[in-house]
RNA sequence: UGGGGUAUCGCCAAGUGGUAAGGCAACUGGUUUUGGUCCAGUCAUUCGGGGGUUCGAGUCCCUCUACCCCAUCCA
């Protein structure tokens, strides 16, 4: 039922695991939840992925659901272009789609017991009124005055706030939280707003819509959601999430929010409004426009389920706001269609070629798969004495390490035979419009016995049979890295060519729809354009082009060397003063007990780790010690907990075992983990677990040789020079005593051991 | 400025006190009838900076810095 035993996990999954395992709920149910206002994108394929993904590795399920709370943008077309996608991405659903909208009376109840509770009012400022109440993010709001009414009168207003009888903006239905709350999200969130418009949906049923805050929790709650992923600037609605399910004090088991962070990929926008914007002012030509980072997009220009999958795992899923390269996503749709899909050839741009001294036709049988791709099926390539080849394989003056045809060097027509060129014809204005070459009958690929050697293989196609047909070539639709809006559009994200030319195979056999045309890329039947009368291929992605590489080196653009704004001077720290309180402490601490400045520091700034240190030096006067352990171990205990479980003469006389050698600095740790879980005394736990450290070389020695013995290549690497590793040594030797050894002999004994040989 | 987050290679990203994973990109070299693929190899003495604790710190403590989110009757 678990898939992912051993495997890597992101932390979500960790999370997922522990609660299942601890048995906290005993099946993990995920939900996608879109607002219906638009065509998922990429970003949405990361999250089906991470929630469709965690239901099927856990045994669990996954709901799809509309989050459509909001009637004046949504519509039924993106509720079907969602499912379109969750669907072509491979994913179920189960029985139905969910929607917000089913929940509708269910959510209201809920709102009328909060009411009921005196947990909700109904409030009448208007929206600016509200906005100026709320206050900003270093000042506290104040409650609005209708706050104070009471609950029979918040029942009857938002019952007559349902049926329709107020205005717009007249009333609101909020939470009574905290309008000084630090976290902005939590000042009386807004819970219904009043809305005529009709919903896609529910028609006129309704005259107030949920929002968001109120919706989400309670439909998750509703559905018997237990993980709920959404993405990071949800952060602070969290706590009004809990708020909302723990006030109304719901049955468990409830669902629990977890955020990551959405993707954001280079050269291409993803956020609804820009992808709105592109759309409606025609800069694409649909939603589907092939260079649209929606998935009907992708889906258009050809990438597979199966590519977009990949990319969502290889990128993983994390916390940290970050701009993947569009390169892994071109590296995952190369890497799935290279060993599936078939080989033709394609001339984008033809130069004629006349062979002179060929007669008459024939057909040469070719594979439709290179040798390293493991599938049958071939096809018959026409050959004649007039052929075309791409105009950019013939070079008159070539470039250093060109390796095509030049007037000085043959080349090899794939599956064919090498030519060598003989004429160049040129018209009027220079421009090459013919190549008239000459073949070698004893070239035939399969069968060669000419012995020439040719630097490559080009594509070709036969005049008389090539089939004519339009090509696009997509692009990235933005030029810049991080693209704004319109004007950063790269002009060249779309070229057509009316009038390539293919081999006849890849149309009157169409062995599939996706084809990687020979050198040129990956190439796609459009779905919507194509005809067989006229046929159009979509380009998905080019091939990998070290040539092009190499000669953009060799000839580097005007440099736009922007100064680079990065890694700026760091700024000078300011230090915060010490109030004359801390600075007494500070100054007392180094005198009387000789801490140095950094420990003092540490300590005097601290009201109450301060107190603790004071307390402890009554019982025990190893200063440095007990200052150590305060600023480091109580420290971390203090950010964790509000009340201490031990005491500060516990402090002490841990210090005292450390300072007397009982036991080392690493045992201590763990002393005070256990003392802290226990509040026992730490003598107790040395004792009762019999942690006192070890000292004796002839007990430690026998483990030194073990561990040596037992790992002869990092032995072998150390004495070739890792050093590094000398660590590790005393890291196997001292994990197997339990940690009890003493680090200080361990380490000069296996420096002696290390250096024996 | 208050609160909530995040910082590990050019880009993602593992890592929870004991040898800094992996992918993409890049760079060598080999194979190749695709300048593709594939194969072999290189690519973090260092984890945002500074201090501290420890035999040992990316991981624990202190502190500073940078970036993201929050003051929609959107989600």
């Amino acid at each position: 039922m678990i898939r992912l035993m051993g495997k890597k996990k992101d932390f979500l999954r960790k999370i997922v695991e522990e609660d299942l395992r601890s048995g906290k709920y005993s099946q993990v149910v995920t939900r996608f939840p879109p607002e219906p206002n638009g065509y998922p994108h990429i970003g949405h394929a990361k999250s089906i992925s991470l929630n469709f993904g965690v239901a099927r590795d856990y045994g669990g399920r996954c709901n799809l659901r509309m989050d459509d709370t909001n009637p004046e943008t949504e519509e039924a077309r993106y509720v079907e272009a969602i499912e379109d996608a969750v669907r072509w991405l491979g994913f179920d659903w189960g029985e139905r789609t969910l929607y917000t909208s089913d929940y509708f009376q269910r959510l209201y109840d809920y709102a009328v017991e909060l009411i009921k509770m005196g947990k909700a009012y109904v409030d009448s400022l208007s929206e600016e009124e509200i906005r100026e109440y709320r206050g900003t993010v270093t000042e506290p709001g104040r409650r609005s005055i209708y706050a104070e009414r009471s609950v029979e009168e918040n029942l009857d207003l938002f019952e007559r706030m349902r049926k329709g009888e107020f205005a717009e903006g007249e009333h609101v239905l909020r939470a009574r939280i905290d309008m000084a709350a630090a976290n902005m999200k939590m000042r009386d969130p807004l819970l219904y707003r009043i809305r005529h418009a009709p919903h896609f949906r529910t028609g006129n049923a309704w005259h107030i819509y949920p929002m968001y805050d109120f919706a989400h929790c309670l439909s998750d709650y509703i559905e018997g959601v237990t993980h709920s992923f959404c993405t990071l600037e949800f952060e602070n609605n969290r706590e009004i999430y809990d708020w909302i399910l723990d006030t109304l004090g719901v049955p468990p088991p409830r669902p629990h929010q977890y955020e990551f962070a959405r993707l954001n990929i280079n050269y291409t926008v993803l956020s609804k409004r820009k992808l709105i914007e592109l759309v409606k002012e025609g800069y694409v030509s649909g939603w589907d426009d092939p260079r649209m980072p929606t998935i009907a997009g992708y889906r258009r220009r050809g990438y597979t389920p199966e590519s977009i999958l990949t990319f969502c795992e290889q990128i993983g899923v994390a916390k940290a706001n970050s701009v993947v390269d569009v390169a892994q996503l071109e590296a995952c749709i190369r890497d799935d269609l290279n060993p599936k899909v078939p080989r033709v050839m394609c001339v984008l741009d033809p130069l004629k070629v006349t062979i002179l001294n060929y007669e008459g036709s024939e057909e040469i049988d070719a594979s439709y798969y290179p040798h390293d791709v493991p599938r049958e099926g071939t096809r018959k390539l026409p050959f004649s004495s007039e052929i075309y080849i791409e105009r950019e394989d013939f070079s008159e003056h070539p470039p250093k390490g060109y390796y095509r045809l030049t007037p000085d060097q043959p080349v090899r027509l794939k599956h064919a035979y090498i030519i060598r060129c003989q004429e160049v014809v040129k018209d009027e204005e220079g421009r090459v419009v013919e190549i008239k070459a000459i073949y070698y009958p004893d070239s035939r690929s399969g069968s060669d016995t000419s012995g020439i050697k040719v630097k490559s293989a080009i594509q070709w196609v036969d005049a008389r049979r090539a089939r004519k047909v339009e090509v696009r070539l997509y692009d990235r639709l933005f030029g810049v890295e991080n693209p704004q809006g319109p004007e950063d559009l790269n002009p060249d994200s779309l070229r057509i060519v009316k009038e390539a030319l293919i081999e006849p195979a890849a149309i009157e056999e169409k062995p599939d729809e996706r084809f990687q045309f020979e050198r040129l890329g990956y190439f796609y039947t459009d779905p919507v354009d194509y005809r067989d009368e006229a046929p159009v291929f979509n380009r998905i992605v080019t091939l990998k082009d070290s040539w092009a590489k190499k000669r953009q080196k060799a000839s580097p653009k005007p440099a736009k060397s922007e100064a680079k704004p990065s890694k700026s001077a760091p700024k000078e720290p300011r230090s915060v003063e010490m109030s004359p309180e801390e600075q007494a402490r500070f100054e007392r601490y180094g005198k009387e007990s000789g801490l140095r400045e950094e420990l003092a520091s540490t300590l005097a700034r601290d009201e109450r780790l301060s107190r603790f240190f004071e307390a402890a030096l009554e019982t025990y006067e190893g200063a440095t010690t007990i200052a150590n352990l305060v600023a480091n171990e109580v420290a971390r205990e203090l950010k964790r907990e509000e009340e201490l479980t031990f005491a500060p003469a516990q402090i002490a006389a841990l210090a005292r075992l450390i300072d007397e050698e009982t036991i080392s600095g690493k045992i201590a740790k763990e002393v005070f983990e256990a003392m802290s879980q226990s509040g026992e005394d730490p003598e107790k736990i040395v004792e009762e677990r019999g942690l006192r450290q070890i000292s004796d070389p002839a007990e430690i020695l026998p483990v030194i040789e073990k561990v040596l013995e037992q790992n002869p290549d990092n032995l072998r690497k150390y004495r070739e020079g890792n050093e590094r590793l000398f660590g590790f040594f005393v890291g196997q030797v001292l994990k197997a005593t339990g940690g009890r050894a003493n680090p200080r002999i361990v380490n000069e004994l296996v420096n002696r051991e290390l250096k024996k040989s």
